[in-house]
DNA sequence: GGGTATTAAACAAACGTTTAATTAATTTTG
DNA sequence: CAAAATTAATTAAACGTTTGTTTAATACCC
């Protein structure tokens, strides 16, 4: 068990994350974190050791982790195939959109970050959550109901490839939508039920033999 | 007209893009560059004025413009809608796994740059581009071939996030489908073909009445 | 020889981290 | 329970590098 995280520490993981998901982790510098913390820039070092493990910390603190909810999905009699898929995507919404700020870290870094800890921790969270997937897909070929030749990847890449680039252009989304006097909270409600309908839409199409 | 690059600019900017898409903006130092180029250092002030003016250099160069294309598929007689979405979807696969390196750096750069030029750029690109899509569901809808209620920013951003997710996870779909020992050009080729499918049937199930 | 290209060196500013000193909190002891 | 001892937290300053850019001198070319 990891010791749990002071005040102190834990105001500097969130605002580290703030900053790193606008300017990046190399554009930010660890004056800017802490004094946009209100805490002195030594305590960085003291608390996290470098300015890269409390980018690991934040890593290990906000990757997304579908692992008890997919075995809970698979073992749900009350729901199909389908309807699985269907609580898949919303879950990816959900974990993504709840955690706008980490995920655009890790779309950057994904590309360039060269710290293997992080390099490592992002892959194993990537195989995880393609095997997950790959079950629930494997299942709903079982029992007939999802067609043979699906390409499983590809699902996955247009699932978490929609939901990103949607993050990523939400302004854009915004303005075309005529959306700008809309609350944070309602337009994230509207985002994510047009995700919801539009990528639910697409896995029936694809999985099944019917639309 | 711009005046045309000299030999050494051309190689600076090359340089720069590689490494830009490996280490980020922040995290390559004009001595990254210079040295990788074989080039002096003092040469990228010389000939650009700045780091941030060689961005720039890199992103007017390198942005996609599908205007002509797009416009020459309107008037084309020989296809219907669908097959002119079809063209629109390989014109994206190609224009982006083509242009691998620059759309790394756009992918992290639409997340953390601040620099204004490039910001407009981008703008600019993603609403001229999003208007060109604009314009050929509607041509199917009006043709009676499309569906009416069509949520057109969605099928863009599944469009490009998942040929952008594909491009960030390459590795990861190459050793997924074991396809470690095919030569760079052939796996780029299975890649795009993959994607190709993939897409089309999305657009097909989603855009039309039947599938 | 006049304009362009190229160089090594120097520039100040910013970087992540460490240090040594001080304050605060906690524990030990009488 | 208070005083002393010990540990932890916090600070401003300094450290040595590295950063992007500029300079002033030299080489090159028509």
């Amino acid at each position: 068990m990891k010791p749990s995280l002071s005040i102190k520490q834990v105001q500097l993981l969130d605002t580290a994350e703030t900053l790193f998901s606008q300017k990046g982790f190399d554009g930010t510098s660890v004056r800017d974190i802490a004094e946009a913390a209100g805490i002195n820039t030594a305590m960085i070092s003291y608390y996290f050791g470098s300015k890269e493990k409390l980018m690991e910390e934040i890593f290990e603190r906000k990757s997304l982790n579908i692992k008890e909810k997919v075995a809970d999905l698979l073992k749900d009699d009350s729901l199909d195939p389908l309807e699985k898929m269907y609580s898949l995507v919303d879950m990816y919404i959900e974990g993504i959109l709840s955690r706008k700020t980490f995920h655009r870290i890790l779309l950057c870094e994904q590309i360039i970050n060269q710290n293997p800890s992080i390099i490592t921790l992002v892959d194993k969270m990537k195989t995880k959550n393609s095997e997950y997937i790959n079950d629930l897909i494997r299942l709903g070929q079982k029992k007939g109901m999802f067609k043979k030749n699906i390409d499983i990847p590809m699902m996955t890449n247009t699932l978490v490839g929609t939901i990103s680039h949607t993050l990523v252009n939400l302004d854009f989304y915004k303005s075309y939508h005529h959306l700008e006097n809309l609350k944070d909270e309602e337009f994230e409600r509207v985002v994510k039920k047009k995700l919801s309908v539009h990528i639910k839409n697409i896995y029936k199409a694809i999985l099944t033999h019917e639309s």
